[in-house]
DNA sequence: ATATGAGTGTTATAATATAACATACCTCTT
DNA sequence: AAGAGGTATGTTATATTATAACACTCATAT
């Protein structure tokens, strides 16, 4: 799909940044977050709580829902993901943007995720917000659609 | 909060309007869809499937999940309603705008939820989109934050 | 070394949503 | 008016998503 770069080479590139941001903040990327990180990263769609659960879990250890729900909030609180709303699932956040902002291309055939890096629309919602006399703290987009590659085919 | 008109008087209205799209679709506004696109407009906020189902049932008569989510799949299909996907919750639509875009500003300290009429950032999203190859289909934008009145407070 | 807070383990349950199949009921045709 | 075919509803069960509450462990900072 669009993945120019992101999921093809840049788990560890992620991690790396995780890693930082998390020593500038003074917070803990401990094994558990960072092994929901990577699996998050890995997946080259968005992936839902369970199934991380499934991916921690071996045959003979299984991990309970908090220990997943735990890791997703601590990444999700540090920018390190965003959480897809209309499919209840997770997905890498690149961290070079402000997290109060975010915008998807969903394709609903293949289900890959693009992040849309882009800051005029922004400006212009928050323009409209203030205008209501509304305060915004968090905007979200997701934008559903056919991507490139599923409209080939 | 910005309820200029849209709660306090309009329930008759709204389902005055559904009446007449249902006729012009040629699908059946029967009485639990309508009784739950009342209560939809009677909440002020966005409400949840599973209060809806509290309000539909009486002591001695208890409505089954499937019931409600039925007449929500019919009512949004037929854009007679929206849902919040932050809140998984579902609020009325005043069905005078293209299903396939909305824009909500959500005050997380009241959970009013007005939404927004604008058809630039559509166009603009859009474009963007097409830029990437995506062919956009529908576009949901939730803006939390705080209300005028909130924020008065 | 020990108090403190942060992180994890564990059990249970809450909240949200759908599958599957049976029954009723519209409405169109004859 | 009877029956066929599709739409809507009733019902049971279960899947999926998420959190509460409490016990325990661990890091680290004085």
């Amino acid at each position: 799909m669009w993945k120019r770069h992101r999921h093809s080479e840049c788990i560890k590139e992620a991690i790396s940044r995780a890693e930082k941001t998390c020593i500038a903040r003074k917070c803990r990327l401990t094994p558990i977050r960072k092994k929901v990180l990577e699996l998050i990263w890995k997946s080259h769609k968005p992936i839902k709580a369970y199934d991380l659960l499934a991916q921690l879990s071996s045959d003979n250890f299984t991990e309970k829902p908090p220990t997943v729900y735990r890791a997703l909030e601590f990444l999700h609180e540090n920018n390190l993901i965003h959480r897809i709303e209309s499919q209840n699932a997770y997905i890498g956040c690149n961290a070079d943007h402000d997290s109060f902002d975010s915008k998807f291309l969903i394709c609903d055939k293949c289900n890959e995720v693009e992040e849309l890096i882009e800051p005029k629309v922004n400006k212009a919602l928050f323009e409209i917000s203030k205008k209501q006399g509304f305060t915004p703290s968090l905007v979200n987009v997701e934008i559903h659609g056919t991507c490139s590659q599923c409209a080939q085919r």
